[in-house]
DNA sequence: ACCTGAACACCGTTCAAGT
DNA sequence: ACCTGAACACCGTTCAAGT
């Protein structure tokens, strides 16, 4: 029976349990952590995954999808800070912070969203209601907060990306005071937006 | 004589004359404008020449290396707004357009340099004499020239990328706006910053 | 249904040989 | 001095064949 199953589920002669688009996204994302772009390709997620790189096409219509599938759950599971009725300077700040954090742990996939906006351009994403409604709280006007947003998203991952690629930390210390700068900028133009 | 020259300097059979670094990375921008960071290979850029794609290797260490010889040598003839005396916000705002401009010509070039800041990292490069001392201006301490010029930069880019990768323009109307938003933003953070 | 091997059209680059 | 052809180690992907 067990036999039978494996058999007609064709089952790759080198694993014992049949591919996942799960399995096939969470692996290429460790190996986009580790190696950069460069570390992800086709055959050696294959190999990664014990499997004919043929085998993934089943699973997936190109590379350019998986990676359109990889960064969509990262951009949907991406933690926010909730509304805890701080000033919108402190709220604007955790944003960023958070923004951050998730871009150092995937710098790779975040250069390549970088690169490719429209992968998270659906503003039902966490990210968007988040800056939203921070921006309301700031006073920037209805009219006016898609390009805001659009702004600051640019300006933010341009400062993480300057941060990916440039210069390392020699001091910890420098990359704090850099985001600092970049923070006290965004919330001093805002302010006087608002006001 | 001509045909011992000819002959003594092993000229393609291909073509009339040598090829000349110059030659190689002009003709190189040109195809990474026409067709983006795909439409630049040595196999392509060689066809392109009409000269087999060893030859470049005389000329050029690599493709990196081109690479950053197009770059620096863009970034050197960049024409900056000179010293006009009117107000730094005036001025940075000159500045900023000149990039813009700058970089909606060679997108692509541009792109590659966001994601190889160190090709533009030396200080004594016109983009850079030119941000100083706006900033001077602006009231900035001398202190901090280097790490608010960075995260500038940073934005900077990261809102010329966004652009350039982003739904282009319907309506281009709509650019100016976004740069305005941006600009405005920036301004009146750095003024903030000053007082 | 799912997996596979061979093949195709590309890459950048090394190396030994040509003139 | 400069150019070249063959070769190597890679890519993503198509397609027909296997179970």
């Amino acid at each position: 029976m067990a036999d039978a199953t494996i058999r007609c589920m064709a089952v790759s002669a080198r694993r014992g349990a049949p591919l996942s688009l799960e399995e096939i996204s969470s692996t290429a994302l460790r190996l986009m952590d580790a190696g950069g772009v460069e570390g992800l390709s086709m055959r050696k997620l294959a190999a990664e995954l014990d499997v004919n790189p043929m085998s993934l096409y089943h699973h997936v219509e190109s590379k350019e999808a998986l990676l359109a599938q990889m960064c969509a759950t990262a951009a949907e599971r991406m933690h926010m800070p909730p509304d805890d009725d701080t000033p919108w300077q402190d709220q604007l700040r955790a944003l960023a912070t958070a923004y951050h954090e998730h871009a150092r742990e995937h710098p790779a996939m975040w250069t390549y969203v970088h690169l490719h906006p429209e992968l998270i351009a659906d503003r039902r994403l966490p990210v968007w209601e988040t800056l939203y409604r921070v921006l309301r709280l700031a006073g920037v006007p209805e009219s006016e907060l898609r390009r805001t947003s659009d702004v600051l998203h640019a300006f933010v991952t341009g400062f993480i990306i300057g941060e990916i690629q440039g210069h390392m930390p020699d001091d910890p210390g420098e990359i704090d005071r850099n985001f600092d700068t970049a923070l006290n900028l965004i919330i001093n133009g805002l302010a006087g937006f608002a006001s």
